[in-house]
Parts: C-alpha cells; structure tokens; sequence
DNA sequence: TAAGGTACTCTTACGGCGTAAGGCAGTCAA
DNA sequence: TTGACTGCCTTACGCCGTAAGAGTACCTTA
C-alpha cells in the first residue's frame, strides 16, 4: 500500500503557503466554502493534514491568506485600469473600479461571506482602499467626506452586497413564491410589487432580481450623492 | 450521583421549540455566537443535546428559529412607531423603523452574520420588508422604484451594516494603526485620512469611527437619492 | 384496573472536525 | 561524522452534529 510513498513517479511539488493558499481558493470555488477542511485540503495538495501547519498557523490564517489571494486577484484587475479621475471624472473612475473588483467576486461567489469574517486588515486590501480614497482626493474630496463615503459604501466598495433575500440561483422559488401568495393578505405591499415585477419580466419564475442592474442601481445612487456633497463643499 | 433525576426539587419546565430558539438567543449574547453548540444549548435548557431534536429540525433549524426571534423583537419596537407617512414624510418614517430596528441589532451584535447566512427568508422578516414597502408607497414610490430601493439600502434597510474594517471593540487597534503607520508610504491616502480623523477626534486612539454617525451619514445618503428619483417621477 | 398508545427525553455511538505532541527522513554546515 | 534544521507524517484528543433506538410518564379506552 506504497500509493503515498513513492518519490519516483510523482515528484511531489514541494508544499509553500501559496500553494495552500490557492488550493484553498480552488477548492472553494469547486466545492464551495463549507467543504473546505484541513484534511481536503490537504488532500488537494497531495499531503496530509498537519503537514499543512508548517505553512500556516491555524484555519483561520486559511481565510486570512484566502482573503489576501482574492484581494491581490482585485487589485491586478483594477491596476489594468487607468483612467482620468480628476474632477468630476473621479466618480467614473471610482465606478469602473468597483465594477472591476465585482467580477472576481462573481467568479469566487462563496469570497464576500469570508471577507465580512475577517476582522483584521490585510495588506492588499487596505491597498484598494487607499487607492479608491486617491480617486476620491482627485474629485475633490476632503478626508473627512471620503471618510464617510467609505462607510456608505461599505462592502460595495469591494464589489458585492449582502442581499437580504438572496434567490440563490432559483432554487426553491415556486415554494417560497407560494408562500408570498398563500399570504398575499398579510403581505398586500410586498404580494403587490412581486406581482408588478414579475408581470414586467415574464421570463421570471420570480428568479427574481438582476443583480448586476441593482448593484449598479445602489452604487449610482450613492455615488451621485457623494459627488454632490463634492460639489456643495 | 442523581443530579439530574430530581424531579421534585427542580420542577423541570417543559421544552419547547420557543424555550429553546429563546436561549440559544441568550447564549448567544452572553458568550458569542461560535459558542452556540447543541450540547451547549442543552446544558441551558437543562437537557440533553439529543432532546431539542425533537423541536428543532437541527442546527440550521435554530439558526431558523433566532432569525424569527430577532426579527420579531424589530417588527415588535417598530410596530410602537406610528408617524405619518404620506408624501414626503416617508422619509422619516422610513428612516425611525430602520434606526429602530438597528437597535436590536445593537443588543444583539452576532445577529447581522446570522441574518446573512440565512437564504431562506422567514416570515417575520418578509412582514418587515412588506411594511417598509407600504411605507414607500404612502410616499408615492413605484413598485419598481420601491424594488430598487430595497436593493439599494440592502441590509441597511434591517438596521445593519458590514463593516469592512470593523475594529471590533478597540481590540488590536495599536497594532494595525502601527502597520498602517508603517506603511505611510504605500498608503499615502489611507494614512492621511486616518490622521486627520484622529486629529479631529483625539479622544480615539484610532478606535476608530462612530459607527452610529456613519450608519446614519449612509442611510440618509441613500435616502436622500431615493425621495428625489420619487419627486422627478 | 389493566393495556396500549402517544409524547417526550434520554443513552449510546459514529464519523468528521481542528489541532497538540512528537517522530522521522533528508540536507547541509562544522 | 555529527548534529542541527527543515519539512512532512503518525497518532491521538476533545469537540462537534446527529442517527438509532431505548426508556418513561401520562392519557385513553375497555
């Protein structure tokens, strides 16, 4: 039973904690956050579970370190972009951005729930930060008002929301949308806009929201508010 | 060793799934929500960690089950609340439950994770959200309209928001404001406005924002740009 | 009063988790 | 040659959620 004990065939990549890192964000993109385990993980990197301690500390320096990967794979894709951002460019420059850091997390769907669980700071994500402030000083901010404007984006600043009803990918819609009409009494507001909404976007089986247009909705409207503060200061 | 069959010095109250979900709430408060075992649940209730199986499904279930709970404390403080809310006055009206509603939260401070972790949505919750709607309409919103700005306040509209750089309760702030001192040079922006906001607020050794200002400074933001789409409309 | 059903709680046990403690092989400097 | 250091592994512990099924108390019906 030599299947782990063969140095010949298999070279055995030796393990580094970027190794791990990055297993650790492959295997959550492939099988989601939940199935990610110091013994799966290890398993993915060909070693056994304590091995991986030599590169890191804990599970939680996994997220940390997971968290850092995710950031660096934003901060790559938004350092391509260069555009005016001075004046009133600074708000389209600061949408394209966020719109930017976005698709990765569209691309690690299971990343937000592990950023709002880390308490810490790590280095390339206070790196966006500090470059978003700079596009903001461009327009004309003052410290204090891209102060404030870092809290009312919060994690749209990064790209993503929390969504409070968050369809999932329609599973389980007609039950809940049973249940919305089973209490259409108590609901009539609610009951009222889901019907209106569905009736103008009859492909839906109430699938129900476009995400991307709401995003760009809340981020518009934030953004148009911050640039006439901007404007008024 | 007959601690636990005494029936008649301890009465024993009957479990139930209510007696249950309300001191996995209380656990929660007291030592964390990562200390919401079963076993420990038990202990509070004064049973054994197989019984709450016969009232709740299983974990998830009480995870459910709080969600209802806190969620029927914010529809219980906001049903006192009864100010108008025809034309422009939706906006206070709107703006009294959210702060209402965050004050629950701030008694509870495990409970926005929990919300977010929920993809199902319960009953409580969906009742809130449908009264926030009528709230809207009174103010002449469309249900479109109405759906964006559901989308656009997002957890904010349960009283809440993630932080991205939570600085907990002060814990670990000397530390992170010496890396980020550090590294004055790669963060010109951040470490700029961070001394600034110290300087204006010298009480804080960087402890470091009145979340309560921000969440409000936000909401308004928010708020504001939604009564203007309505007055356009 | 006896018998059986129902509602509730308990005991036992299993597999999986994070990780502490320490062993062992390979490499490299003295 | 030796001994320290590096990198990986084995073993084991305590905690977790929960499946299976055995009591136990009470209530109904005869």
């Amino acid at each position: 039973m030599a299947t782990r004990n063969e140095p010949r065939t298999e070279p055995r990549i030796p393990l580094s904690r970027d190794r791990v890192l990055r297993a650790a964000v492959k295997l959550a993109d492939e099988s989601g956050i939940e199935s990610l385990t110091m013994r799966r993980l290890a398993e993915e990197v060909g070693a056994e579970a304590m091995s991986l301690y030599y590169h890191v500390a804990k599970k939680e320096d996994v997220l940390d370190g997971i968290v850092e990967v995710i950031a660096g794979e934003i901060n790559e894709v938004v350092g391509r972009i260069d555009v005016p951002s001075k004046g009133a460019a600074w708000k389209s420059a600061v949408r394209q951005r966020v719109l930017a850091a976005r698709e990765v997390f569209l691309r690690h769907p299971w990343a937000p729930r592990v950023f709002e669980t880390r308490a810490d700071v790590s280095p390339p994500v206070v790196q966006y930060f500090d470059a978003l402030i700079g596009l903001m000083r461009d327009g004309g901010f003052s410290y204090d008002l891209a102060h404030h404007a870092l809290h009312a984006l919060g994690s749209r600043a990064l790209g993503f929301t929390q969504e409070m009803f968050d369809p999932g990918d329609g599973a389980g819609d007609e039950e809940s949308t049973a249940m919305l009409e089973s209490m259409a009494e108590q609901l009539p507001h609610l009951v009222g806009m889901l019907r209106e909404i569905a009736h103008d976007d009859p492909d839906s089986t109430l699938g129900w929201c476009d995400d991307q247009t709401e995003f760009e909705f809340g981020l518009d409207l934030i953004l148009d508010g911050l640039d006439r503060m901007r404007e008024t200061a």
